[in-house]
DNA sequence: TGTTTATTTCGCATAATGACGAAGCATAAT
DNA sequence: ATTATGCTTCGTCATTATGCGAAATAAACA
């Protein structure tokens, strides 16, 4: 029970939500892509990303310099089920899905530079 | 989104987790046979069960000045299987239902003035 | 080798949460 | 009508969570 009440706490946040959400529409994404799309900090966004694989929802793979998260394999279908239904229906993951594509569009090198620029 | 990730945050608790697991057995139960199970003060008890109302998780039935909560029938069927499936591996929801059956044995009338006098 | 780049970790300030007892409310019993 | 009971709400305090920039890592590149 203490480790659905962990999956649960990863997923109590809106940052958080909306990385998986993210993930399910986009199968794989590196830290500063998941910046771009929630506008905060690069080391607040790591550290909700920690949190979530901390709690088993994500994994990562590491490529060069990048590091790119998935949603784990291992997530139980039913709240994988869930969460694709109230992601479906949401306003807000919708929006943050048209970002995500104009986002995957650019570079990610690039993408990651300017994030540094703009500040 | 924003409904979900409150359902997440109603079920981030422990003891808010424990109030879901309980009423999966029991279908009803009152504020004070909760509070026996979880052994808060009835205050903390009565704010959890308000917080998982408030996310539509729990219905309630006012019966003289008793008041029961129950499950929402309304809450999606993914999340319900999700819920179930972990509380079932659970061993703290095991010895959690143990208790409860000693709780729903005795008198619920004796119980909540009992619980007064322990203090 | 030294530098740039992507990410993580740390320390701090502020906000949100959880626990409690006391006070308030509504219903039932006397 | 008054008291007792089950529950809720409020104010307070301690703990935890969130956000940030700065410093630390680790890997590519010059």
């Amino acid at each position: 029970m203490e480790i659905t009440v962990k999956t649960a706490k990863s997923l109590a946040d809106s940052s958080r939500m909306r990385i998986v959400a993210a993930l399910m529409h986009s199968r794989e994404l590196c830290v500063c892509q998941l910046t771009e799309l929630l506008s905060f900090a690069i080391s607040t966004v790591s550290r909700h990303i920690s949190l979530l694989q901390d709690a088993g929802l994500l994994k990562s793979r590491k490529e060069g310099r990048w590091v790119y998260y998935r949603l784990s394999e291992e997530i139980p279908s039913s709240l994988k089920s869930w969460l694709e239904k109230e992601v479906f229906e949401s306003s807000r993951a919708q929006s943050d899905r048209r970002k995500l594509d104009k986002i995957l569009f650019k570079d990610p090198a690039e993408l990651c530079c300017n994030l540094k620029e703009k500040k």
